[in-house]
DNA sequence: TAGATTGTTAATCGATTAACAATC
DNA sequence: TAGATTGTTAATCGATTAACAATC
């Protein structure tokens, strides 16, 4: 992945948001200081990897007391880039798109959803998680408007990558797929993938049948 | 992870349900055979890797022709033990839980949604997705009678730990886990986590701020 | 046969871990 | 000070890739 930073290896950059959300907890738990330990145990990683990853970044903890949590929360934040809220659009509003315009967790971690689209015309102008629904013709505007670059896409598989080469055409650079198939981008766009199936598939390759 | 089969690397059994999703598509197309050359340029990834991950588990191709599509995608079904139905709970049935309920993409790729809970009496008896929703007290009952040993928790993050204790000792061996906290569970469990925010948090460090 | 593609080996590359000096 | 924990180095471990003989 990534060309800028390309020092940092992405799978670094991956755990990131899961350090900051053990993080959050902490804090949500009056927690003031933690270590590479703990935090280690509770994720079920190393403390040494942990130490590693962090050292990446710079230097965040003081030796003997580990690290004070609000301030590596923080210092994380402003690594990830989300200690400002990006808006994001949401393109595909049947069943899976309203779950995902309406999902509480996006909030809290740095993003807000601002724009619904929906390539069926009986639903325009339905009103989901507060927004209007909006059609595909609008989608330049809007992006542009609010300065969108981040976005998900929650449309049928066969649909995906047309929306996605759509998206990209008015600067959208990262891009959630809840569509069961990969997409292709030019360098520069980022790709993440959400597919509950592939993880429960994942998952009973371990089981007896 | 895994203490079956333990010779498999797992990032190779998480890379196997990309390639059914794949082939499965490709089946749509009406395509009859493949490469590994023409799979990698679709996923991204290189065609050694997926001559490679398919060796750990026999002979599927023919020098010169490659793979017919629909015989590996029935040896990868069986692999993953997704060639029968399992059936699925679901615990939690807030927003979150209805839209997992309610995911078409289940059915195709092995799984059935076949009970609900949730802790909420005013839940209790509500129809979602054509089941009825039960007191978490009727969990082990439901889970032993149906035989579920895979489940998903869609519960608020101070309560799934709880919840997977309890789907455990019920005899639930895999869990997809939608809160955002890391689970902790005993060898022969596997957990597997959806998490929206952290693959947007992902992508956003490689955006400029 | 000639061309294409597999399965596999060996080399390369990169990630994780163990260990420890530094230091709070 | 004594104990604890960091950040970092070097060693280990494991995954990916390149290359090619085998063969359809």
């Amino acid at each position: 992945m990534g060309s800028r930073r390309p020092e940092i290896p992405d799978i670094v950059v991956g755990r990131l948001p899961i350090y900051l959300r053990a993080l959050s907890r902490m804090i949500q738990e009056d927690k003031e200081f933690t270590s590479s330990h703990e935090l280690a145990e509770r994720l079920g990683i190393s403390s040494a990897q942990i130490r590693k990853d962090l050292s990446h970044f710079g230097e965040f903890g003081k030796q003997g007391t580990g690290y004070n949590i609000a301030y590596l929360h923080d210092q994380i934040r402003h690594i990830l880039r989300v200690d400002h809220e990006w808006p994001t659009a949401v393109v595909g509003i049947g069943d899976l798109g309203h779950a995902v315009a309406n999902y509480r967790g996006f909030q809290a971690r740095g993003f807000r959803v601002a724009a619904l689209f929906d390539a069926d015309p009986e639903k325009i102008g339905e009103q989901v998680a507060g927004l209007p629904v909006l059609a595909i013709s609008r989608l330049q505007d809007e992006v542009q408007r609010q300065g969108i670059r981040v976005a998900m896409i929650a449309t049928p598989a066969d649909q995906a990558q047309v929306v996605a080469n759509l998206l990209v055409q008015v600067g959208v650079r990262a891009i959630l797929n809840y569509a069961p198939i990969t997409l292709t981008v030019p360098p520069g766009v980022y790709v993440q993938y959400i597919d509950p199936a592939a993880h429960l598939q994942h998952m009973t390759f371990y089981l007896d049948p």
